[in-house]
DNA sequence: TTCGTTTTATGAAAATTTTTAAAAAATTGT
DNA sequence: ACAATTTTTTAAAAATTTTCATAAAACGAA
């Protein structure tokens, strides 16, 4: 594929469908020109005709979009103990999700063998052949090296990189992404055409991940490791990090900070409902918190806002150093809205400072659950079409 | 002047002078075409023939390289009581670099026409005609908006941007900058053509401020406010910030924090001979603190430590967030070496992922002082090729 | 409805760019 | 020193792209 060509379908996608004279006015390139580009990709199958459109005076002209049946992308969201499947068509837009494909990870080839077919099996199984698949996208949390292939947190493999063994198995490109970078390239291509320019994407979960769009691009710092906010020494405890270190912003601010906080709350007599289930199980998972919260229990909605004071002081720095036109707040956390979302703003208005933080704008995923796996289809055509 | 124009001038700049075939390869484009767009380039004055030079074999190719004469680019580095001049020709290369000329800044009209003649009459007295300045690089401290060129520290005019108004009085094409960005952007053209994509640029002086480099590019933020590391609010002390805030990395690492942590020592106290200075004025600038790091003072010395261990934190923190390749500190509290660069090492190798940091150098500034206003003259030409 | 205006679409001429082939210039090996 | 090899340079042919002129289609006003 040429680079007009791809010109052409990076303004689809950006746009939507397009006339010949939107073409080439947009990308330099003459009328004649752009009309033999569009419909060689016409026949290619990558374009169609999406009829005349009114305009104000003057001939209606034809435009043309991206053909949604050119076909399909898959996106693998890995979790710990589970893994979601979304499935878009060549037009980015989400066919199937499918939620909590139970699976045991093994690092051995079997493991990866099972997990391969039950992809195959769950995008057959909603009716799309995968002849027709072009691309599979993959995440995984903790530090993931796109470029070469290979995690450092899961699937340690010494010489061979994840990125080639999947590719074997399944007989397509394959991507492998870092889970926060996906859910923000997810969250930032489904925004709709006035995207920012700058955006930073939270990923509040179990640990606190982020990504970035720097300039219109995903940035990804000189190895592919960039993001890690969850470990910016800004916080005077001294709880010890899962990464070793003390005073990580992780350990005020994520799933692990909130549990952990409930518990110190629930240890010192504070009591609420969670705590049958502390007081039975000896233990508190970050879903009772959660669900807890969700149940509108005082307690959680307290260690909810603690953390949402904490995060707004990382975000706070972050908008300074940024000056983003938005951050978005993603993650297992999002629950409970308002009771997250205001200590954030308070800290953000508090401690940015005011010429820089009246630029953002702050608001949570529209994706929720989804956002990595179709951040994965969408960048798994991304790197297809070469439009990073 | 058309792209493809700009994309040789823009190779020149990158990797000097270059063989028709480099540019033919280098810019896809075929070797008649490059060769009559160099032979263009030529006959306006941009591009001289550098004369044949080695290869491994083969026919030797002529190489071509940015004509020095071509014009030149004039950078203003504004401080609070004085202005550094550097004058640059058409490669890049500093011709002249005047520093510590007086004036007394008044926001009237005046004043600003008393500026503009020290400039000209400073270049002029240099040996460079006028007519032959291509542009003019100005940069201030403080927030700045580049793009319409105003700014909101000094000079506050409500209607007409401070761009324009030293425009019509020095007729040529005026860019103006934050201090920062432009100290970054000229460490980050002096470095030669093993340039890092990443690179993370610290300003420690009476404030403390950063530029990044992002991708190869400048980074601004969305209203051209980034980089305000100063203000990351992750300390726990309760000193007010000049912003009025509380936290501030600036109120621990700077040189108010600096000359701070030393009066505070002296009137516990500790005695050194600063104390003299103190004793008879009632007050220690930062100029003292740093003539006597540099007189190996060791009440001082202990401060640039304590400044530098301060100012590792916050790096250790960028470097997660950023991954880059390079971070080079600079600005006004670059003395004493060591004294300041061991603390810092020390706090990124503590705290920040070993994983991350093993990619990232650190260094001091090369180009010192004179970064500011180098960055100018180069900023001013990027800008009139386009090539930011 | 008709005419003028605006915008898109089409096709031939003109301009530009690339491809191809061959010559020229330098290095290396024998 | 000379042939073989490698790389640059030049020149003509082929392909592509743009420009320009014109036709077609739609809207709005008289």
């Amino acid at each position: 594929m040429t680079e007009e060509q791809r010109g052409i379908i990076r303004l689809c996608i950006r746009k939507g469908a397009c006339s010949i004279a939107d073409f080439s006015k947009e990308l330099n390139i003459s009328v004649p020109t752009a009309t033999k580009i569009v419909f060689q990709l016409i026949e290619d199958g990558y374009l169609q005709d999406c009829g005349k459109v009114g305009t104000s005076g003057g001939r209606r002209p034809s435009t043309y979009g991206l053909n949604p049946e050119a076909g399909y992308f898959v996106g693998v969201d890995i979790a710990r103990q589970h893994f979601h499947i979304a499935i878009s068509d060549f037009k980015g837009e989400l066919k199937f999700y499918i939620q909590d494909i139970a699976f045991v990870l093994e690092a051995n080839a079997d493991s990866f063998r099972s997990m391969c077919r039950k992809i195959m099996d769950s995008v057959t199984g909603s009716g799309i052949s995968w002849d027709k698949v072009l691309g599979v996208g993959i995440s995984l949390t903790g530090r993931v090296n796109p470029e070469k292939g290979f995690s450092l947190s899961y699937f340690v493999s010494d010489d061979i990189p994840l990125k080639d063994i999947f590719q074997r198995e399944l007989d397509t490109a394959v991507t492998i992404e870092n889970d926060s970078r996906a859910m923000t390239y997810g969250e930032y291509m489904s925004q709709g055409s006035d995207t920012d320019q700058d955006m930073l994407f939270i990923n509040l979960s179990w640990g606190l991940g982020m990504g970035m769009i720097l300039d219109g691009h995903l940035y990804y710092g000189k190895s592919g490791f960039s993001g890690e906010i969850g470990h910016f020494p800004m916080l005077d405890n001294d709880i010890i990090c899962r990464c070793g270190k003390i005073g990580c912003l992780e350990t005020g601010a994520s799933g692990s900070a909130l549990t952990r906080w409930i518990k110190g709350r629930l240890k010192e007599g504070r009591r609420s409902p969670l705590w049958k289930i502390y007081d039975e199980t000896g233990d508190i998972s970050l879903q009772n918190v959660l669900d807890a919260v969700e149940n509108e229990d005082v307690l959680a909605i307290e260690g909810i806002g603690e953390i949402g004071a904490t995060l707004g002081r990382g975000i706070a720095g972050l908008i300074n150093v940024f000056n983003p036109g938005l951050v978005v707040i993603g993650g297992r956390l999002i629950v409970g809205r308002d009771y997250l979302m205001l200590p954030i703003r308070t800290a953000v208005n508090k401690l940015s400072l005011s010429k820089v933080s009246t630029d953002t704008k702050i608001r949570f995923s529209r994706l929720g659950r989804s956002a990595a796996a179709i951040g994965d289809c969408l960048l798994s055509r991304a790197k297809l079409l070469d439009l990073l």
